[in-house]
Parts: structure tokens; C-alpha cells; sequence
DNA sequence: GAGTCATGTTGCCGATGTCAACACGCTGGA
DNA sequence: TCCAGCGTGTTGACATCGGCAACATGACTC
């Protein structure tokens, strides 16, 4: 029979940093604790410094992670769609599904002041996550549905959208009561800024 | 012979608006503390709570105040032109100007967790903004500049854009080192999204 | 079986937000 | 003219937080 409490726990990087998503979720990137943490995940206030150095690096990890969640929301969004120019739009819709749906995670990775230098594998995430976007936009411009030109500034082209949009909404400062208009309005947007040919 | 200290500030409350706008400058809005503004002041660490409920009020005070030269910024921008489309276009680059020297600023304003109906005030800055850039889409369509079409939804698109330069190039996922080179792929964005009549 | 090291814990510190009680001094009515 | 009331600023206290140091536990190695 096991302990109720074994002096270890075994596996508690990983069970602090569930924790400190949900309680980000629950209570907003600012009023998150280090010491609530601890207590949810049933250890000491002081335990999360064996694996976290301070509360950014903690943070720093939930955003890694959250870029992970998004580069994979953005994929499987585009997954169904077979024209190279229908992906790229699914996949922007994805990021903006994203926002709506873990606004405070999203805020965390967007907004909290992480050092690029102090936590190289966020920064990195984050980068795969463009990376990822940037790829659709290449396809589409490979299969002549978006003119061949900078490649990378169409991309930010594209980020910058769905990137406005999500936080706009996310802020609440877009006048529509539902996701579901959000979205429309984030295809309206995607279908007006994309340069197709027309 | 004025007293080096009298009891009585005299101007308290701008004293603090300034001081915590300063403050947040410096050290940006999450280490942005009550009692270092009081200190800045010259004040004791409780005075600011006979000018402001709490943290989170004086906080909104700083985004309303944001929100009022962030109007004027654009205001500013769009002056020196006379055609309609490029008084929009300038008062978009005001805008994103106005978030690249001010990025903290910006930040508050934006993205901390301010609540509308406790802070009204705050809400109504933030909504005459919105109005002003509005007020410059429809001059662009009384113009012929831009299609007569769904004004609040071609506003908002004018928002997205912009809002979207802003927040990417002041978190740093812009590639561009420059300010001057974020508001020159500002202007690619605002031509390339438009949809004046080409 | 003993020692070593990663992992948790307890105790402590200074700083913060906020409440309560008190101090000052201007202003207006007797 | 005086004093009472009230707006404004101060002092003191408390719980909580992030983080440091010292100690406890127990798994793995030789």
C-alpha cells in the first residue's frame, strides 16, 4: 500500500506546471502565485525553486509551452484543408481559436516581459510557432495562390492580422458578443489583407 | 517664506499620475509598485489611497491618461495632410508611433485586466479613441477615398492592423531593428490591406 | 551498508497592498 | 474671532509574497 504522502513526488516540474496553467487561467497572469502554485500541487512554498529558478522562469515555461499548444492548434486547424491558400486561412483562424479560447495563456506568452536571453527554449517555441505559419504562406506562394515576393514580410503580413485580431478581441474591445462573429470577422479581415490576385 | 514641507501637497492627485506614469515607464507595469510612486512623490506610502481606491484604480487612471494622448497622437499625425485616405494612413502610423515610444504605457492600456464598470472613465478614453479613428475611415468614404460599405467593420479592420504592428513590434517579434523600419512595413501592411480601388 | 546528491521542508527576511487610527490645517458658520 | 468639521496626509499594523539558508529525506551508487 502506498504512502499518502511520499516525501517525493515524483514527477512535480511537470505537475507545477499544470497547476500554474490553470491557475493562470483561473486568476490572470498577474494575480498567478508562485506559493499558490506550490499549495495546489501539494508541496512546500518552497519546492518549485528545485526546478523553476523564480517565478519568470515558471512563466517562462507556461509560455513555452502554450507556443507549443499553438503551433499544433495552427496545424491541425489547416489539417482538413487541401488548397494550399484554404490552410493558410485555417491556420490563422486557429491562432485566433487559440486566443479566444486560453486568453490568459495567450496573454502570458505574448505580454509577459520574457528575457529572450534568460529562457532561450520560449523564445525558441515561440519562434518555431512563426516558423510554422510561415510555412503555409510558402506553400501557398509554391502553389501560385499568393504572388512569390518577400516571403517573410507576407508572413508577418499574415501575423500581424490574426495577431491584431486576437488580442483585440481577447481585450475585449471588439463589439461582438460571440467566437463565433469573431471569427467571421477574423475571415473578413484575412480574406480583405491577403494580396490573391482579384 | 513657503514652508520646505507642508502638511497639504496641494496637487496630489497629478503629482501621483505622473509619478506612476513615469514609474511604469521605468520598470514597466508588473514591478510597478504603490509605494514607490508615494516614495517618488514625497509622500507617505498611504496618501495615494485618498486619490485612488486601490492599485488597480490609480492603474486605470494611467490607461485613461494613455488613452487621451494616444487620441491626440493620432490627431497630431493625420493634421499636416489635406486627401482623406492619407490622413487615415498617417493617424495609423500615429498610432503605431505612439506604442513604439511609449510601449508601457501602451501596455497598461491594453492589456492589464482594468474593469469597465469600475472603471468607466478608463472605458470612455479608450472608446473615443476608437472613435477618432473611426471619425477618419468615414471621412475616407464621404471622399470616395474607400468603399462606402459596413463603416464600424472597416474601422475595426483599420484597428486590427494597426493595433497588430503595435503589439508584435513592441514585444519584440519583429524582425526589424528600427523604429523607422516597423512603420515602413506599418505602411506596406496599411496599402496592402486597404481596400481602396486599385 | 554507507555516503552522496537530488528533491522537499521549515524558518526567516524585506517588501508590498491595504485597513484602522491618528494628525494637521483650511473653511465656514456662530 | 473662534472653533468644529472635514478633506488630506501620516503612522502603525497585518497577511501575503518572492526568495535565501539551513535542514530533512530517501534513492542510487560503490
Amino acid at each position: 500500500m502506498r504512502r499518502a504522502k511520499p516525501y517525493h513526488h515524483g514527477n512535480l516540474r511537470e505537475a507545477l506546471l499544470k497547476a500554474a496553467i490553470r491557475l493562470i487561467a483561473e486568476v490572470g497572469p498577474t494575480a498567478f502565485t508562485l506559493r499558490e502554485v506550490a499549495r495546489r500541487a501539494g508541496v512546500s512554498h518552497n519546492a518549485p525553486y528545485r526546478h523553476f529558478r523564480d517565478r519568470d522562469d515558471l512563466i517562462a515555461a507556461v509560455a513555452a509551452q502554450g507556443f507549443r499548444e499553438l503551433t499544433r492548434a495552427m496545424i491541425e486547424a489547416a489539417e482538413p484543408q487541401s488548397d494550399a491558400l484554404d490552410r493558410l486561412k485555417r491556420a490563422g483562424l486557429g491562432y485566433v481559436t487559440f486566443a479566444l479560447h486560453r486568453p490568459e495563456h495567450f496573454t502570458v506568452m505574448f505580454d509577459a516581459p520574457i528575457s529572450k536571453r534568460k529562457h532561450p527554449d520560449s523564445a525558441a517555441a515561440g519562434e518555431q510557432a512563426f516558423e510554422t505559419l510561415l510555412g503555409f504562406v510558402k506553400s501557398c506562394q509554391d502553389a501560385g495562390r499568393l504572388p512569390s515576393g518577400d516571403l517573410r514580410r507576407m508572413a508577418l503580413l499574415a501575423w500581424t492580422m490574426v495577431h491584431g485580431i486576437a488580442k483585440l478581441a481577447i481585450t475585449g474591445r471588439l463589439p461582438f458578443p460571440s467566437n463565433a462573429e469573431v471569427l467571421k470577422f477574423g475571415e473578413f479581415v484575412i480574406d480583405q489583407s491577403l494580396p490573391v490576385s482579384r
